[in-house]
DNA sequence: GGTAATTGGTTTTATAATGAAACTCATATC
DNA sequence: GATATGAGTTTCATTATAAAACCAATTACC
């Protein structure tokens, strides 16, 4: 492959995040994370991913704060991987994908998953609104260039 | 690589999602097509990516809903491509990874891109609640498995 | 307390995906 | 009508991934 290119040095927030998380497994193991798995074969089994990768993949979550290694014993070598409160903020990217998946991938009568609220069981929204509570979509938003953020 | 895992049949809406979109390209380029670009080298341009890549990149975004391929002009075999309804759709996931990478990826007084209401400029929110409108974290919610769609 | 099994990896090897460059053919441009 | 540009495809070298074997440290078992 010569080297992935690298989007570090990228001045679009989206392309560095996508740097960070944006390969085949990083975010499977995010999600796995977020429900609750905290151990190398743990996640191992679940995924099906080669070891090796998934070693590789752990360290460099963990090198990018999304995931924290403590022992899981005092003293012990044995390591456990919790989400980082930086790791906690994939959240959103999480349920939009999971919006998509759940809206554009499954047949209709396809039995799928849901997230909902926990206290009353009913489905969560995603929305994206401006400042005053208006819903906006792609047309009705622009990017632009903040020189020196406030 | 012994092909990569597919992860297609995966009962998780997430997997399904990162199985269309989940590899280093693909959002790049759908953030671009959100940006207003259609054409093969406006694409390859901004992201610096092989010819054969984004070709293939386009073919199978285009198989699976994201893109339309249409000709530039009348009975023309130059093709432009646009985002679908669809493709439309993954706002809420190019808008959650970049706050991501607002929030986390840039240094404190590094110039950074926003995306804000075009109405009035101002940042716009993403925000995840449940029906009754208040807001939801990671801890709030569940997965619950729904066999029967409505 | 000694042995076996599990956990959490690393190393090795084969293959597929990527990237760069060269090539092709259609379409604009002058 | 010649030249340049656009939109790819083909070829080839290189890297990333996967699978499997291997290994050290824990943990479980008797």
């Amino acid at each position: 492959m010569v080297a992935r290119k690298s989007l570090k040095g990228d001045p679009c927030p989206s392309a560095r995040a996508l740097d960070v998380i944006g390969d085949w497994w990083s975010l499977m193991i995010v999600r796995d994370a977020f429900d609750g798995m905290t151990r190398f074969s743990e996640f191992q089994k679940s995924l099906g991913i080669a070891r090796n990768i998934l070693a590789e993949r752990l360290r460099t979550l963990v090198e990018h704060g999304i995931l924290a290694a403590e022992p899981v014993a005092e003293g012990g070598a044995r390591l456990q991987y919790r989400l980082t409160a930086r790791g906690r903020d994939l959240f959103p990217v999480m349920v939009a994908l999971r919006q998509f998946g759940e809206r554009h991938l499954f047949a209709p009568q396809e039995p799928r998953s849901r997230l909902v609220d926990r206290a009353d069981g009913q489905p969560v929204r995603l929305d994206i609104r401006a400042q005053d509570g208006r819903p906006v979509g792609p047309d009705d938003t622009v990017v632009v260039k903040v020189p020196e953020p406030e």
